[in-house]
DNA sequence: CCTGTTACAGTCATAATGACTACAACATGC
DNA sequence: GCATGTTGTAGTCATTATGACTGTAACAGG
């Protein structure tokens, strides 16, 4: 704020919304709790809840992830978090006036969740499945305005993935280039070009640290790729376009 | 929010802050106010003020930002307006627990504003002399955060123009080339080779609408430049990079 | 009509990309 | 252990986009 004084403030209730993602058997996926409690009761949500008086809104979503999912060390190497937007609408929450800072995480194949205080149940969903495409969403409605904060925060990931070298944040090292394909396929919707991705990959200073001559132990079939681990690059230099979607 | 009910939520004040860009003699500036009122009184900050109960954020910073400036008519077409981060510091504010919702403002030239009703004065300031580059700065500190805000504003600003067709909201129409590029220019602080920003702009579907064979009048000396209006596009598909900065 | 200035037009080598083809290394099941 | 299918790795080649230029047209002032 800047100019007005403290009389007369009108009070308001401040919240954080986490749009949590992974990949689960090659699907995008994101985390919904079932709601307890009225309003929505029954319906699917994003977890989230109220920022404590000495807390900020990121540290308020890294304790929210934590209580809602009984995620204990978010990833292997910390964890990716990050503010997405805020919303405020005055109609958005029917018992009161209600600001919502939603963020956006990241993380490799996480275990199934457990439900929170105040949530039914929790567990993980197909993106594809709740996102309004030319058909209805197959999973559930979301409440609230979430359905709108998943929209934004997938698309923010799906740009992001882009220019920056966020897919790293998906997988567990150490990590395959195949594996790291698998990300934006998932993600996008349609794979890169095998020759093309790996090219640019290698070819982006310290995208990837190759881990030597080590090779997964096998798997399924065919041959074994080699294993690599996340570089120090945050961005990728001329853009990794998604085709033509 | 999702989980919990409406008791025992703590109390916050939400305010909107905005910074607010024009280019005024070829300079990249922000709009700011000199504070009439503790803390931080006669400090330069952003405008703002807090949001009503029955406003949403946006709303909120489009009031304020004609209630704080006296901007009328924001722009010809209406302006340009887009939400930037929130930020919520416990202690940002000294006086009690505020969460600010930042946006971002965009104009052409703008007339000299006028003071708002708890603001001492009013003015633009070039954007270089505000933020910390190697020395120090050379306008005012700012209060509160909003010296991080405004970074964080800048730096949004300049990477928006690499992707979309943001530099339109600071030329008046009709504009010439030139005077798009003067735009460039200005908020990336380099000027991009002239042939070439020529060949991207134009090379870019629907970025700008020739305006026929009109010319401008006259102003300086030299060949005169045709005239173009904004077009509908949004993107710029492979994006616009900034020289090596 | 000469000079300086500014806008517009085109060239050319280089970098990056999209779309392929060829080859290497595995597993399986005769 | 050999054929076959699968998957990862290495290259190729035409097309596109870019950066860095050079040249020409249209104005102002003297």
């Amino acid at each position: 704020m800047s100019t007005d004084d403290s009389r007369g403030h009108p009070p308001f209730a401040v919240t954080v919304d986490l749009a949590v993602f992974t990949i689960r058997d090659g699907a995008f996926s994101v985390l919904l709790v079932e709601r307890g409690v009225e309003p929505y009761a029954g319906s699917w949500a994003l977890p989230g809840g109220f920022v404590e008086p000495h807390e900020d809104a990121e540290t308020a979503a890294w304790r929210e992830l934590h209580e809602e999912t009984g995620v204990e060390r978010f990833g292997r190497h910390g964890g990716h978090l990050e503010q997405l937007r805020t919303y405020s609408a005055p109609d958005r929450d029917p018992r009161m006036r209600v600001v919502s800072v939603a963020h956006v995480a990241f993380a490799p194949d996480l275990p199934e969740p457990r439900a929170g205080s105040d949530a039914a149940g929790a567990r993980w969903w197909a993106v594809d499945d709740l996102l309004v495409r030319s058909t209805g969403p197959d999973g559930p409605r979301l409440a609230f305005d979430h359905a709108e904060i998943l929209r934004d925060a997938v698309e923010r990931i799906r740009a992001k993935l882009e220019y920056t070298t966020l897919a790293l944040e998906f997988v567990a090292e150490p990590f395959t280039l195949p594996e790291l394909r698998r990300v934006y396929t998932a993600v996008w919707g349609s794979a890169p070009d095998l020759g093309n991705f790996r090219r640019k990959v290698l070819g982006t200073e310290d995208f990837v640290v190759p881990t030597q001559t080590h090779e997964t132990p096998s798997e399924a079939g065919g041959r074994r790729a080699l294993l690599y681990r996340r570089g120090a690059a945050a961005s990728i230099s001329p853009p990794m376009l998604r085709a033509i979607g």
